[in-house]
DNA sequence: ATTTGACCATAATAGTTGATTTGGTCAAAA
DNA sequence: TTTTGACCAAATCAACTATTATGGTCAAAT
């Protein structure tokens, strides 16, 4: 069997992945899965409750997965810790995770069934305000302009999020200038339009950006002890 | 008969709008429209020779209403001829017209069977490359900052103007700011992230955005006397 | 202790047939 | 001349059946 060296329910979890972004929930089936794995399908069972929990552990890892490499290209860009740099490289992060773009975008295709389900992870959004709160922050250590509402502000760059994964689906190709540029020039808006005039602070907005996710982390980690 | 001041085909377009929008196209007989329309299923092959041809008129009907509250929301705007008010007013005019916002995303439930047609409008666009076009005049007549690539411009308005109809789908009432706090807030990150340095000229952008049109108006006559 | 894959109830799909509806027409009415 | 609505072929829908595929299980193999 091949692809042995890695972790069965990673192997897993890749091929699921792939196969989801490809055929769709619907039409990939538990053996489909088990079969690019190189695993039986019992084994699936071995890790996960049914076919709806994978998919949301899928949700999970993928989650984690971006935020992750989210951070990293913060931390590695001189100019990360900007408004216009952690957009930036969100979107690279995005861009380089077709699972993640299909979440952001509820893709019907992609997602299937699950959509549908009453209580599916969408509908009760945990990260939800998240966004809005880490924007306070920001905008009282001075990174973000003070006359801007930060609930706006959060959605706009959902917006715009949204936008960038969702429009191919409905312009020709040829149409849409490269991503790197389209993302190059959005946060060029957003530092322009966001940044107070004096200029904003990278490592200062990295600091803010890294003691948050710390903060969050230990809430988590909590919230996991008392269950 | 009631309703027979108004023009028939007009009371026709009228009566396919309102139920398209809230029962689709689909499910939206030809009967429905002449029963609502208060005239017979005759008279409306009088005026179109297709349900097809119907759907199209209307949009253009739509697009052509559009553009002209649009102009006339700058025209009666003090900051009007500025990039953000521009943008703002373009935002303004599309939230008042479900049809058009229906259009804009390409909403299945709304354009239904249309959509798959294969030579239907939305494929065939005549509008796209027009933004582009207008955005480099403001650009050289020092309406929007020289840096900025106006097809990425284009592309990035696109995004926001599909991105403020689309997410509603996506995101819980609750958690989305009122439209014109979404809007505003919109346009003053346009106005400070596109004017130029020294600011620009709100009376100069709209007389720009004048004779754009006007000389539109005239290549499209010309257009049309050709065939 | 692990892992498997044949096995099963259930669900999704495909095929069929008959009834209903729909876009479109046109002889007749106004 | 203008407008209508009964009418028709074609498409859609509804109900039903037969068939296949699927999620999930568990006795047996490893």
């Amino acid at each position: 069997m091949p692809g042995n060296s890695t972790d069965r329910k990673t192997r897993i979890l890749d091929s699921a992945s792939h196969l989801f972004v490809y055929y769709g929930y619907d039409k990939t089936t538990v053996s489909d899965i088990a079969r690019e794995a190189g695993v039986s399908k019992g084994a699936i069972y071995l890790h996960f409750r049914s076919k709806d929990e994978l998919l949301e552990a899928l949700i999970i890892r993928e989650t984690r997965t971006y935020a992750m490499q989210w951070l990293e290209l913060i931390e590695d860009d001189p100019r990360g810790g900007t408004i216009g740099g952690m957009y930036r490289n969100m979107l690279y992060a995005l861009n380089s995770s077709p699972f993640m773009a299909a979440m952001l975008k509820r893709d019907g295709r992609i997602l299937g069934n699950y959509l549908r389900k009453p209580n599916n992870f969408f509908r009760q959004d945990q990260y939800r305000g998240l966004r809005r709160e880490f924007l306070e922050i920001m905008q009282e250590q001075g990174i973000i302009r003070k006359e801007i509402d930060p609930q706006v502000l959060a959605h706009i760059i959902n917006m715009l999020a949204f936008g960038l994964i969702s429009m191919d689906d409905i312009i020709p190709p040829e149409e849409i200038p490269p991503v790197e540029d389209t993302i190059q020039g959005i946060a060029d808006m957003m530092d322009r339009a966001l940044s107070p005039p004096a200029g904003s602070d990278s490592d200062k907005g990295k600091a803010i950006l890294k003691a948050f996710i710390a903060r969050r982390q230990e809430q988590e980690a909590n919230h996991e002890n008392i269950h």
